[in-house]
DNA sequence: GCTGGGATCGCCT
DNA sequence: GGCGATCCCAGCG
């Protein structure tokens, strides 16, 4: 929607400015949306990053244009959602690590396997982690490739962040200490505060 | 055709 | 705080 372009020109100011951003993903089940409250940036030059070692066919979504979804899986059991930033053949992005689930709390709970309980008790565990929220969205390796300016997965701009806090990335090897994680401070639904 | 790494989660103590 | 689950894909050959 919009113009949401222009806040993806690199993933280091997209990981700040997408914080805020609404995630809204319309499916047959029903529709879900959050707000994103942590991210992780990728750049090209960046060894912890997917495309550090150049393009091949798991990756070269990322070195397509900006504004569309890499989705990949990792560990033998997870998904994690990547918007590209960046000029097609940079091979860049932004990890979503985190959303406050606004619509559709239902629905991300029987995806994410809650039920029968009451939503205190999951509330804040539907997508505190880049895993948890592409299962609760209902994100699959199909939406690999899609664009997330228009259609049934995009984000809108939704609301402004008080303050933003920088710091290190979570669980990555290399280029560890590098202050690539950023979450909107006081925010009771990030991975990790 | 095999090998091993990997941007995680949930359950156990 | 530690660990097991579990599988795709790249890289080598």
């Amino acid at each position: 929607m919009i113009n949401a372009l222009n806040v993806l020109n690199d993933a280091m100011s997209a990981s700040s400015d997408l914080l805020g951003y609404k995630l809204i993903h319309e499916t047959a089940e029903g529709v879900t949306a959050g707000m994103i409250v942590e991210t992780e940036a990728y750049s090209h030059n960046d060894a912890a990053s997917h495309t550090f070692r150049g393009q091949t066919k798991r990756n070269k979504v990322m070195f397509g244009p900006a504004g569309h979804a890499y989705v990949y899986f990792t560990y033998g059991m997870h998904h994690c959602f990547n918007i590209v930033t960046g000029l097609k053949g940079q091979g860049q992005g932004v990890l979503i690590r985190a959303l406050e689930p606004l619509e559709g709390i239902g629905l991300m709970a029987k995806r994410r396997s809650f039920k029968d309980v009451p939503p205190t008790t999951y509330m804040r565990s539907l997508c505190s982690g880049p895993a948890k929220l592409v299962q609760a969205m209902g994100i699959t390796k199909a939406d690999n490739g899609r664009s997330i300016l228009t259609g049934q997965l995009r984000i809108e701009p939704y609301a402004t962040p008080a303050e933003i806090v920088q710091t290190t990335r979570i669980g990555i090897r290399k280029a560890a200490d590098m202050p690539f994680r950023f979450y909107i401070r006081d925010n009771l639904f990030v991975s990790k505060p």
